[in-house]
DNA sequence: AACCAGGTGAACGGAACAGTTTAGATTTGT
DNA sequence: ACAAATCTAAACTGTTCCGTTCACCTGGTT
């Protein structure tokens, strides 16, 4: 595949571009956010812009990919399988609800969810590159747990949804409506062990 | 000033105007809709369409908000408290399910997420309207099935948004990504099932 | 018949905003 | 130092679309 990238990198400010795009679809949405804004905030001209984006749509895309490859190295550390059962779960519903309750992840979130009609490839590579590294993550452990005799999964894919949605009880929708501000790390805390206790009651050997 | 109402209902073409405002912001979006679209689909003339709302913003809020009294009206007929816990909550975990399915339903939660940060109000008033209703309703009667010795519940509120999570794992974000579509009532069906079971592990009497 | 509240349709003002262009400044590699 | 690559500032184009206005129609009431 010698096909030149539609997005090159080649300029001293691609990064500066970035940044200042994260920054204000972060703060504005992508409808809401200005193409001028966004070169002010860069610190960078429009032209400047456009030459390294053809247009604001694919520099959104470039944006929620990145903070997506951001999250999934992050979600990389997150099985470490030769700890007890309860440990790991413990440390993944940490993670997840943390993560529905930072301001950044969840405005992306919001980004992709509102765009996710529009433009639908958008929703899928969210998608793909987000949420389901993180479910494949934890089916696999769950799978190998369960051979080890540590756990008893039947549907580890099944398995890994439920436990990424009871980690996010009570967090998630009040955030998501603008309900409640950001919640307390002891809150965070009571849901976690919460979700690892149920799910522990349900698919614990 | 005599105080006038910001919507009046009196004329002849409200439940047009509505109508025709519910489909179009439904099958665009917010941003997406068009107002001239809204009277064409509506089958109303422009004028008359701003005689009812002062504007776009009002008119998609009236939208959200007859929605949502549509759910909770449906919400309500969720628990009938003289039912064993497993049938209740599988009659709760089947409209749950459901709800996340549907097109419409998801296109409108989908707009209240997005709209949820520049219209605050908006946000609040669907999340209290709507799923507040429903939780609620779930906390009480896991109250009460706690009293009765039926179901063995520590923290209602947290217990009611861990089943509505679970009701929702596998679809919810599948759809609102727009990864799959409609999904087969037989997969609601499981879904429901496996939140039912793993509910009644962690609380069953 | 005269009245009138509610409705029509079409045009218009005006603001917001994506994306382009151009002539010139600045930086970088060599 | 010099040329190539990169960046800048600002004006400009074209479009979209909200909300207004105005002259005119319609169907029911008295």
């Amino acid at each position: 595949m010698g096909v030149t990238r539609p997005v090159m990198r080649t300029g001293r400010k691609f990064g500066q571009v970035l940044e200042g795009a994260r920054e204000v679809f972060v703060a504005e949405g992508y409808e809401g956010a200005n193409v001028d804004d966004i070169a002010r905030v860069a610190g960078v001209s429009k032209a400047t812009l456009y030459s390294y984006f053809p247009d604001k749509r694919l520099l959104f895309m470039e944006v929620a990919r990145s903070e997506c490859q951001r999250q999934a190295d992050a979600a990389m550390e997150l099985v470490q399988p030769d700890l007890p059962p309860r440990d790991v779960l413990l440390f993944g519903a940490r993670r997840i609800a943390e993560f529905f309750n930072s301001p950044m992840s969840l405005s992306i979130f919001r980004m992709c969810v509102a765009e996710a009609e529009r433009f639908p490839e958008l929703g899928r590579e969210f998608y793909r590159t987000g949420p389901m590294m993180a479910r494949n993550m934890m089916a696999d452990y769950l799978r190998c747990a369960t051979e080890a005799g540590n756990l008893k999964v039947e549907d580890p894919e099944l398995a890994a949804d439920q436990f990424a949605e009871l980690c996010k009880a009570g967090i998630f929708t009040q955030r998501l409506f603008g309900v409640a501000g950001e919640l307390s790390p002891e809150w965070c805390e009571k849901v976690a062990n919460s979700a690892v206790d149920m799910f522990l009651a349900r698919y614990g050997a």
